[in-house]
RNA sequence: CGGGGCGUAGCUCAGCCUGGUAGAGCGCACGGUUCGGGACCGUGAGGCCGGAGGUUCAAAUCCUCUCGCCCCGACCA
């Protein structure tokens, strides 16, 4: 392709909309335009790198077994319905109607209308199991979309959906969803980390993330040497280190003044103890819950996505502070579970742990140190709802949690029978019985990993692309567009290059070395081949890769053989 | 939705406080000199100053309302 006949604008300047560091480059080299709020235009080298990963994504994916559907962006409310995910799913789908006013949405996803057309076709365990993908454009009317391609409200995403007849089936094909996905992030030459999910509100039990490594991800992950890998919002931890206790067993409790102290870091300065040594006692509440008392380790933080799960609702969240008055008897600051009652009380790991411990009197400016449970508070409820962190112990080996973050370009689920009972999805198995075929469903963000790949692949010239998601794989440069022997020279090796069956994109634009350079750095293409009036005096044409931008004179009769070498 | 910020040329921004005929750089067009790491000189095109209302002799500038966009939080491929 030439570059004069192309459709490739590059600027120098940063748009000012423009945060992270992948959606500044998209723009600057032209891959990505701005329509509305998380709404975007790919153009035409946006496109190529895009269809560099769909080829890649359904090589792998038809590897695994599965085919390729296609379905509706926009679907009736009544599949929506009849799996309750109408009234569950909030803002976040874009609902419109028809001109007779029925009711539809744009899909943010398509559960249901695969289970439809499942339901419909299949009647028994022998036409058992099978796997659907489609490469479509979703949307998701996120609250604050964000970052470009990292978080559009409309993006590309490969979704796909299995159906099975029993749970070692469902296992077999998750497996063969994982290995396709590993495979993918390994041919775009992308580091990555699988880890321990959250299911959100898609519903299901397991569920793996597919992260991408990077320090602007919106993911955080930990992580441990023997392979144990967690979102933050999942991950659990061994038994933290336990604190020093504050006082021998027969030191009795005892009330202290604490004016205006509240916070957990004041009180332990002020009683001069380590915050590990206190409890943090947290009141939450939510739309369907009545409220719960929370307690953890004063050192630590709650995890509110554990919280909600074992709570069964969407969003605990933490009571204001009339409810905490009338809950603890005392404004918010001095919550403690001695002599808290009338109220649910679970108790983190990490704080039932403590032997002797401060915490709050659920009095005005008070607090108790020595406290005991049993002797002086109701143990409660123990379970995990701990925000694990960097330092943590592993909960499979004797290591240590490390922390990174990343960027969620997969997501897979065990899905279970939750859309197939709603929607009665069932088959018959060999004993002749009608039962809810156990589903699974697997994400891809097409966009979002490409935007990832340059993340994870930039220097401060421009993108360095992986050369399976580069748009073309060699950049070929005429130097001296206005000279008739460079440009009768690089003319010809257009063709042979092409004649490789490389992607080729020749600059012939009359433009000067600086500028041509600068774009080619921008744009990032894997392979550069210069054709400059002053090399060519020596028989000579300069290659080099933008990896390294290590420049290598060949002669001009070795020229193709060697760009072939490099672009593999 | 809560908190913060921004809308002026295709892009990045100045001008606004203290009202008086709209500016710069980049980009674009034309001419010339240049030409292996974002050249230089000259000429030129390009604006309903986000929109509506108000105050005023006079509004980009002051006031009110509105729309859009960005950042921080809850959401997610």
């Amino acid at each position: 392709m030439r570059w004069s006949q192309f459709y490739l604008f590059t600027t120098r300047e940063v748009p000012r909309d423009a945060e992270v560091i992948s959606h500044q480059l998209m723009v600057r080299s032209g891959m990505l335009k701005k329509l509305a709020a998380g709404i975007y235009t790919m153009m035409p080298m946006g496109q190529r790198s895009m269809a560099k990963l769909e080829a890649i994504v359904r090589r792998e994916l038809d590897r695994s077994g599965a085919l390729e559907v296609t379905m509706p962006t926009i679907q009736p409310a009544e599949l929506w319905q009849e799996s309750d995910r109408w009234s569950v799913y909030g803002k976040e789908l874009l609902r419109i109607q028809d001109r007779h006013g029925r009711d539809f949405c744009y899909a943010p996803t398509a559960e249901e209308v695969i289970t439809d057309a499942v339901r419909h076709d299949i009647r028994s365990y022998k036409q058992l199991p099978v796997s659907l993908y489609q490469i479509q454009t979703k949307f998701r009317d996120e609250i604050r979309p964000r970052f470009g391609l990292m978080r559009g409200r409309e993006f590309l995403m490969k979704d796909a959906y299995s159906f099975h007849a029993d749970a070692d089936s469902l296992d077999q094909t998750y497996r063969a969803m994982h290995d396709a996905y590993c495979a993918i992030l390994e041919a775009c030459g992308l580091e990555y980390k699988v880890v321990d999910a959250d299911t959100g509100n898609i519903g299901g039990k397991d569920s793996n993330e597919f992260m991408v490594l990077a320090e602007t991800g919106e993911s955080e992950i930990v992580s441990c040497e023997c392979g144990y890998a967690a979102n933050t919002e999942k991950a659990v931890t061994g038994e933290l280190p336990s604190a020093p206790p504050l006082a021998a067993e027969e030191v009795a409790i005892e009330k202290v003044e604490t004016p205006d102290l509240k916070a957990v870091p004041e009180v332990a300065d002020f009683l001069d103890i380590e915050p590990s040594q206190m409890l943090k006692l947290m009141i939450y509440t939510s739309e369907t819950e009545e409220p719960v008392a929370v307690a953890v380790r004063g050192d630590r933080e709650i995890n509110e996505i554990k919280l909600a799960r074992l709570l069964g609702v969407d969003h605990p969240v933490l009571a204001d502070d009339a409810l905490v008055e009338r809950v603890t008897g005392a404004p918010t600051g001095f919550a403690g579970p001695v002599g808290l009652s009338g109220v649910r009380f679970l108790v983190d790991r990490s704080a039932a742990a403590l032997m002797s411990f401060a915490c709050g009197a659920n009095e005005v400016d008070a607090h108790f140190r020595f406290a005991r449970w049993g002797r002086d508070a109701d143990p409660g409820e123990v379970v995990d709802v701990l925000l694990a962190d960097a330092g943590d112990p592993c909960p499979e080996c004797d290591g240590t949690l490390q922390k990174t973050r990343g960027i969620e370009t997969g997501h897979i689920f065990k899905l279970g029978t939750k859309y197939s009972e709603n929607m009665s999805c069932n088959f018959l198995d060999a004993e002749g019985n009608d039962q809810p075929m156990i589903m699974g469903c697997y994400g891809l963000g097409i966009g979002r990993t490409v935007a990832a790949a340059i993340e994870q692949n930039h220097d401060d010239s421009g993108i360095v692309w992986p050369g399976p998601l580069a748009p073309f794989s060699v950049l070929l440069i005429s130097l001296n567009p206005q000279d008739e022997e460079v440009v009768a020279a690089t003319d010809e090796l257009y063709g042979q290059l092409r004649n490789t069956g490389l992607e080729v994109l020749y600059d012939d634009r009359a433009e000067r070395a600086g500028v041509k350079f600068n774009d080619a750095d921008l744009i990032g293409i894997p392979v550069r081949v210069v054709v400059g009036k002053r090399g060519l005096k020596e028989g000579k044409i300069e290659l080099s890769r933008r990896i390294d931008r290590e420049k290598h004179l060949v002669d001009r009769a070795d020229v193709v053989e060697k760009v072939v070498e490099l672009s593999s």
